[in-house]
This record gives C-alpha cells, structure tokens and sequence, in this order.
DNA sequence: TCTATTTTCGTGTGCGCACACAAAACTAGT
DNA sequence: ACTAGTTTTGTGTGCGCACACGAAAATAGA
C-alpha cells in the first residue's frame, strides 16, 4: 500500500501539495495537481483508512430512536441489539452510539424521548417514523440543523432521510401468497388477520396484505379470502371466540396468513387438532414465533433480519460521517423463508453476538 | 473511549508500564500489575484498534486457494468475489490477500498451485479442501511451518483447521426434502439426480442426498424416489435422452431434486411442457440457475451465500491475526431458500460489491 | 524596481498505540 | 558502602494521515 509520503515523493511535491489534491482542497495549482492526480492513479492509491480516523479527531454523536420491547411484544430487541454491536464496532472511529426508546403505542412517548435525543446534540440520527404527524415535526427539527437521519424498519415516503433500511411489505406479502400456494391444493380459502387498532400508521401489514393478493390475481390464481380484525391480542380468550366462530363459518380454511410478527399468538388460540389441517405464515423470527416454528405450529416465518437492519443502519451513517459516502436512497432487507429445519442457520451473526457478550 | 495515557496518569505509572500490563508482558511488579488492571476495568478501557493496526507496521500475507470458475461452471466466481471484497477492507490492517485458483478437475492443478502459494511464505492460508490425499500432504507441510489455515466451503474432518466456514449438506438436503414435500401430492415419485464422476470427493453431494431422504423417513412419510447417474454434463443431447427415459419408464414423477449447483443444466433438458408439472428443487444461485428460476423452470434454491463466506473466511482470518481472535471451529452459513420471489433481496451484499467496482 | 497582495507550497504537531532502548530502583555480594 | 547484576519503570520514535501555520513564489499595483 503506497503512502501519501512515497507519492509526495515520485511527484516531487511535499505531503501537504498531495494531501490537498486527495481531498480537493484548493490552493493548488491546475499542473501539480493534474501531475499529483495522475501519480495517485497509476500508483492506485488508496487512502489508509485506519490513519484517517486516528488523525481525524472529530467525535461523532450518532444517536437513535426506536421502540421499545417487552415480554409480550419482543420485535424491537432484535434491531436494538444489532444497534448494539455495531455501536461496538465504531467505537474506535469516534462514533459514540446513544440509545432512545420509546412506547410503540404512546405519541407522546415518542416526541418526549425525540426531544431527549435532540437535547444531546446528535451529529446524525437513526429513527423509527412510527407515527407520520409527530414524525413531520421531528424531521423539520433535523434538517433545520442540517443532521442527516435514516429511517430504520419503516418505509415513508417524502422525507430527506438519507435511506431507509428495512423491508419491502409488499414483497414480503407477494412471498408469502406464493409460499401459501406451493404449500396448499386448489381453490382454496385463507385467513387473512389484521389488527383493528389504527393507534400507529402501519402500511407495513397493509402492505403486506395488499401483496398477498397480488400474487393471485397476477398470476390469475383463484383463490377466497376471508379477513378477521382484532381489536385486542392480548384478551386470548376473546381471540379463540373469534377464531372458533370463523372456522364454523368458514369450514374450508386451509392457511392462515398474519401479516405482522403476532403469529404466535394467533396459533396459540387455534386448538392442535384443528392446527395440524392448516398451513400458518407469519412474519419475524421473535423468540416465541421461533418456539411456535419448532413446535410445527407455524409453517413458514419471513424474517426481515432486523438485527442485521439495526446493525446496517449504524453502520451506513457511520460510512456516511466519515467517509461522506452516499448510501443507497432505499435498502430493502432479504426476504428470508424461515421453517424449522433452517432456523438454526438463520440469525447467526446474532447468536454469535449475544454468546459473546454473555461470556 | 479512555487512552493508555491517561490510564497511565491515573495510575502514576509510565504509558510503557500500562503497555506491559495491557499485553501481559512481564518487568512489572505484582503490585503495580494488579493496580493497574484494576484501573483499566474501573475505566472499562478498550484497546483502540485502529492505533494498534497503525503501530503494529507488520504485514500479513494471506493467501487462497480455491478452484477455479468457467462460463460452464460458474459456482466458485461468488465465494472468489467475497473475498475480494474482504481483501478490500482489510489492507489497511496491514492484510495482504493473494488468490490462487486451480482447475477442479484436476488433482496436478490443485497441488501445483497450492506449490506456488507456499513459495509466497504465507502467514495464514485460506483452502478448498477438495481432494483427499492432496490435501494430507498440504496440511501436513502447513503444520509443521505452523501455518494456520481455514477450509472454505468443502468440509472435511481430521484436521488442525482453525475453522470451517460453509453449508451443512445434510441440514440442505433435509430442508430440500421438506420443501419438495411440501409443494408436491401425497406419495409422490422424486427423480434423484447425481453425477458420476467420482474424480473429487464429493460428500457434498452425498449428503444432501442423505438428509433429503431422511426428511421423509424421520417423519414417516411415505415416498418413492428414482436416481439417475449423468456421466457428463456438457452432452446435453444425452442427458435429454437419458431424461426422456426416466420420464417413460416413471410417468408419475412430480418432483427433481439436483443435489448441486448444476440444475439449470437439468432444467434445459426438461421439455417446457413436462417442466409444468414438475418441481424442481436446487441448490446455489449461480447466474445460470438464477436465469431460469426467474423464467418458473426451478421452484426453489436453497442457496448457501457463497460470496459471504468468502468474505468471512477473510475476515475470520484477519481477525485471528490481528488480534488472535479464536474463531469458531464449524461456522455454518445460512440455508437460504431462494424463489423467484424472493431473489433480488438475496445477495445484495455481492450486488452492491459489483455495482461500487464497476462504476 | 520595489512593495503589497494573492496564490502556491512546505513544515510541524498530534491522533493512540507498539516497541526498542535508556534510566532508575532494587538486590546481592564483597 | 560500594560495585555488579537484576528487576522495574520511563522515554522516544514512528506508523499514515489531517490540518494549522508559516514560507516561498507568483502576481499586481505603484
């Protein structure tokens, strides 16, 4: 790896002339630069990553807000913890990571913690735009004081954010209406679940929903459609009620479709009998989907690898700071199929991470 | 982030001492040792290791040996890519990768080039174990210059490698089992191809076929399978006929299995009217095989993220001589399932890595 | 031709660490 | 108490780069 002082060398120049040229700093005259330019390039040049971050002793604030997690709904915990460990990772290039968590279901909740993150002076943020008015002020806020954001997991549209990282709902649905198919016969009928709940702005199960259908009717598949909203998962004994009284209805039920990462819960209030007839698929590898997975209560879980998500985001501002690369306006998560016999092989940066921490 | 220095004037002592108590060199006294790294917890220091790349002037020379890939086989051109990429990313830790390929047909090949290799004094080295005997004689010449090295992609047992980084072929043919029996009928008739030649150990193959067969008989369902041994995969006239055959003698076929990276080959001597009919389960997305999965001639891939685990076989590696960090010693890649639909969020990694070279 | 200004270029210092070397503080032997 | 040897500790330099500052060269104005 040839150096800045071997090129200062060759082009007769001293380090500061081809530091300048490097960085297009001007003060240099249109011929050494064009001579220093043209040594850099046969000489491949290529900048000492390492030495930069050193010598550059600017310290970055990157902070991020995102959902909390809790015993019953542990999606978040996944993207926190690749938060985490990428946090580790760039610690030596003087990004220090602060986190902020909000109450999923709490506008308040959210704008109150925005308000701690922002009080922090935060060279870049990491958001979660849960709810689209609050996220309005929020954003005005930023580019104000000119702080690049990404949004992390959920997609909006008309924002400056520099990217967005997270799943493509509709390919996601549109996956999971052919995985339906392959797995069940001819004309058939599926359950579609929502949540009636409109308390946060959710075009992700929309999405989802609206590409489930599409691969029907795109592929000129017949199929029927019955569709359940409910109002609260956590009552399971009002579930079952409602879940029983749909199958009497509907007797000829052969999959069920949830479009969000509550498919445990679903499965749970279908009793067993009843369960090894119909073909379940869900979204995201939480802990208990996982357990439901392995109990061949589920039959196929989409994963959109949120740790890798939380992990990637850190990863892309940090690229951005330092480096001012620009990333991608939209990086769209795989779509990962998730059944019993490959769920061990799934998720393992994850594992390997929290083996390591715990040790 | 706390520095030697200042760990140094907490403790009254020199940053040397500090220095000699961080790597547990010896010349200081149990008192002062202990009253240091009781300092260097109390403060949770983390060694900075962009400082310590930058200081540490050694140079490292890694070097790969992997087959080779040609327009007919294109398989080893991903984990190749990988590791480019990770060559990229660790030059400026002082990491030197020289790649060397081989014609996998031939055992001369696999031995004259590794020569070369060896002639480079390598620090570590990175292989694709493909041939038995050769590959005794390889290890044993690296273990007694205490060389330490990495099988990439083909595992084999027995030896001092520091890990193992590839797919668990009987876990990917046990998943190829329970897809086929998911989208096919009951008592269904699979067709098994294989190929002859025995030229390389080949227990990849062998195991897949293994764990698709123990899918059924683990969980008792019934099922008829047909193989059938191509000699030569670049006759395609013959392996029409030999297609045709099959199908004449066994008209209830529903489903191929091709327990290796060739079923495009498959998939092209398979008439598109008979193809309707059929599911057709493979694995690896090479370029070819992608190409016909997107035009419905494959149901699924499972694929194996080669490109990843070139990349990790760099980075591993790496990290075991920088920092000597033990790395595990089976690291298995995830079993992707691939379909039409879910193709173009898999390998997004590899994607970005060509877009960024070639512009 | 001689200053005043602007443009162009070179030098020095520090980022946090590794490591060679020098210096001090002990220890033992006389 | 003094030397020689041993253990313990401190100091200096360089890794490759960024950046502030100052020096030199070029240009303009009189």
């Amino acid at each position: 790896m040839i150096t800045i002082k071997e090129i200062a060398e060759i082009a007769n120049v001293s380090v500061g002339t081809v530091d300048r040229v490097i960085h297009g700093r001007d003060g240099v005259s249109e011929k050494t630069r064009e001579r220093v330019q043209k040594i850099l390039e046969e000489n491949n040049f290529k900048i000492n990553i390492l030495a930069r971050s050193l010598a550059m002793k600017k310290k970055y604030n990157l902070s991020v807000l995102i959902p909390d997690f809790d015993a019953d709904n542990l999606f978040w915990k996944s993207p926190l913890l690749g938060i985490s460990k990428a946090a580790e990772e760039v610690l030596s290039f003087g990004i220090e990571v602060n986190k902020f968590t909000f109450n999923q279901l709490d506008k308040k909740s959210y704008l109150e913690n925005f308000q701690k993150l922002i009080d922090g002076n935060p060279d870049a943020v990491i958001l979660t735009p849960l709810f689209l008015n609050e996220t309005k002020i929020m954003v005005d806020l930023l580019e104000k004081r000119e702080i690049p954001y990404i949004f992390l997991n959920i997609e909006m549209n008309g924002f400056k954010n520099i990217s967005f990282i997270g799943q493509d709902s509709y390919k996601g649905g549109y996956l999971s209406g052919k995985l339906m198919h392959l797995c069940t016969g001819k004309d058939a009928t599926y359950l579609i679940t929502d949540i009636e709940s409109k308390l946060y702005n959710n075009n992700v199960i929309e999405g989802r929903i609206r590409g489930f259908n599409s691969y029907f009717n795109k592929n000129n598949i017949p199929f029927n459609s019955v569709s359940l909203n409910f109002e609260d998962l956590t009552n399971l004994e009002l579930v079952k009620q409602q879940l029983t009284a749909i199958f009497e209805i509907h007797t000829n039920i052969t999959g069920i479709l949830v479009p969000s990462s509550r498919i445990s819960t679903i499965s749970n209030c279908i009793d067993s009998e009843k369960l090894k007839n119909l073909r379940l698929i869900g979204f995201d590898t939480t802990a208990q989907n996982v357990a439901y997975l392995k109990n061949d209560k589920i039959t196929f879980l989409i994963s959109q690898k949120s740790f890798n998500q939380g992990f990637k985001s850190v990863k892309i501002m940090t690229d951005y700071l330092i480096q001012n690369t620009i990333p991608q306006q939209k990086i769209y998560s795989p779509l990962e199929i998730i059944t019993k016999e490959n769920l061990e092989f799934s998720q393992q940066d994850k594992w390997h991470y929290l083996e390591a921490k715990n040790s």
